[in-house]
DNA sequence: ATTACTAAGCAGCGAGTAA
DNA sequence: TTTACTCGCTGCTTAGTAA
C-alpha cells in the first residue's frame, strides 16, 4: 500500500471512519492532509478501489467508513510501531531452519554449559541447537542484542579443552520455548541456535527451509 | 514529514535503529523497502539532512542511528495509531475556549439535571458550563459518541415548561475532571459545553480562544 | 455548495555511471 | 564493493473547470 494512501486512511480513522461512518468532504479532508481539494478526492477513489473505503454521496459532503480490508492496513501498520517501542523488552526474527553440521550436539552434551543451562534458564536443553538462517540486514537486531546485554554463560575448562563464555536470551520458536545461544568470540553470523527443553524439529513438525519465527526476550531493566 | 521518509525512518527503526547503531547499505534498504538503490539513497540523504538520522560512513556500508528528533516523529506517528485502535474506549478533541449567552447557567441549575448529574457522574457541577468551539470535521466524532452511546439523562418537566433529555461522557479539559453533555434534540454544533465539579474557567486559567483539549470517556462494552 | 475530469507542470524514480 | 551524481521518464500534483 502507497505510504500517502495509508496516511489518509489514518486520517480517516482518527476522525471516527472505523466501525463508523463520518460526513466529510474532500476539502475537508484536504485540509487535514496539508493539500489540495483535487488531491484528496483522487486518494479517496484511489481508496475506494482497492476496497479500503466506502463511500456514499449524499447531497452535500459524502459519507465514509473504513472497510475491513482498510482495517486491516491499519492494524498492520500499527503492530510494526509497537513493536518498534517494544523493541526494548523483545526482538523478532524471521528466518528459515537450516541444519547445522552436528557440533550444536557436541556442545549442548558439555555438563558444563547444561549446569549453567539449567540454573539460567530453568530448563535443561535438548541436545543439539536448532538452527535457523536469517537475512544478513537482521544481524543489527543481534548487534541490539549483545548491546543490551542478557544472561551470561560463563567459560570453562575441561581436562580435553576451553569452551567460551556465551550470550544467551529466552526465546521461543513458533510460540515453542527455549533460548538463543550468542558465542561472545564468533562474529555476528546469520544463523541463529537455539535451545530448548522440546526437540523443536519434531515438535513443531518443521524441516529444513521452512519459515521460522524467533521471538527473543530482554530482561526489563 | 514526507509519508514516504518516515516509512523508511520505521524501517530503519525495526532494524534496531532506535538508541542503537546499525549497519546497512542503501542496496539493503533498498530491498527492505522494494526500491532502488538510488531512492534508498536519496532518502537516507533528506533524513540526514532534516537530522531525522545520524550516519557515519565506513569502508563498506553505514553506520544509522536515529536521533531524537527522528524518535519523536516516529513516536508521534504511533500515538496517532494508539489513538485510532483506543477509539472505543476515549476520544480526543482539540479545540479553543469560547463564551456562551448564559443559558449554561440556566441548564445547570434546574435541580432535575442536578440530580441525575449527581447520582451519573458522582459530582456536583459548577454552575454554567464551560464551551469548547471544534473544527466542523471533528463532529464526525460527536456522531461516533451518539453511535456508541454514553450516560442518558433523562427529560423531566417543571411547572414551566419541558427540559429535554441530554447524552453525558465522563471527560477532561486539559487534564481536569468533568463531563460533556451533548442535548438529545439539538444537532451536532460545533460548540462542546463541559460540565464540572470545578470552575474550569479559573481553575484552567483559560480566557477565550486558548486553546484546549477535551478527553471523552466511554464505557467500556 | 459538492466531486472529479483534463491538462500542464513538477517532483520523485531509477538506469547509467563516477568516485 | 560502496554512495550518490546526472538526466530522461514516469507519475503525482494542482489549476481550471464541468457537472
Amino acid at each position: 500500500m502507497k505510504p500517502y494512501l495509508l496516511q489518509m486512511l489514518k486520517e480517516i480513522a482518527l476522525l471516527g471512519g472505523v466501525r463508523n461512518t463520518i460526513e466529510v468532504s474532500s476539502v475537508e479532508l484536504a485540509d487535514q492532509l496539508n493539500t489540495s481539494q483535487q488531491t484528496a478526492s483522487r486518494y479517496l477513489l484511489e481508496l475506494d478501489k482497492k476496497e479500503f473505503i466506502h463511500r456514499e454521496f449524499g447531497i452535500k459532503k459524502q459519507r465514509i467508513t473504513i472497510t475491513d480490508n482498510g482495517l486491516h492496513a491499519l492494524e498492520d501498520e500499527y503492530s510494526q510501531y509497537k513493536q518498534i517501542f517494544d523493541l526494548e523488552s523483545k526482538v523478532c526474527f524471521k528466518g528459515v531452519a537450516v541444519s547445522g553440521m552436528g557440533e550444536g550436539k557436541y556442545y549442548t552434551n558439555q555438563p558444563g554449559y547444561i549446569q549453567q543451562f539449567q540454573q539460567l534458564l530453568q530448563f535443561t536443553p535438548h541436545p543439539g541447537t536448532f538452527n535457523v538462517e536469517i537475512t544478513p540486514i537482521e544481524r543489527n537486531k543481534l548487534r541490539l542484542l549483545k548491546n543490551v546485554g542478557g544472561l551470561e554463560i560463563e567459560e570453562f575448562t575441561t581436562k580435553n579443552r576451553t569452551f567460551g563464555s556465551v550470550l544467551c536470551f529466552p526465546a521461543s520458536v513458533n510460540g515453542v520455548k527455549g533460548a538463543i545461544v550468542l558465542p561472545r568470540r564468533s562474529h555476528y553470523s546469520t544463523i541463529i541456535e537455539v535451545i530448548s527443553p522440546h526437540y523443536l524439529r519434531e515438535r513443531l513438525a518443521i524441516k529444513d527451509g521452512d519459515p521460522v519465527e524467533v521471538m527473543v526476550f530482554l530482561k526489563k531493566k
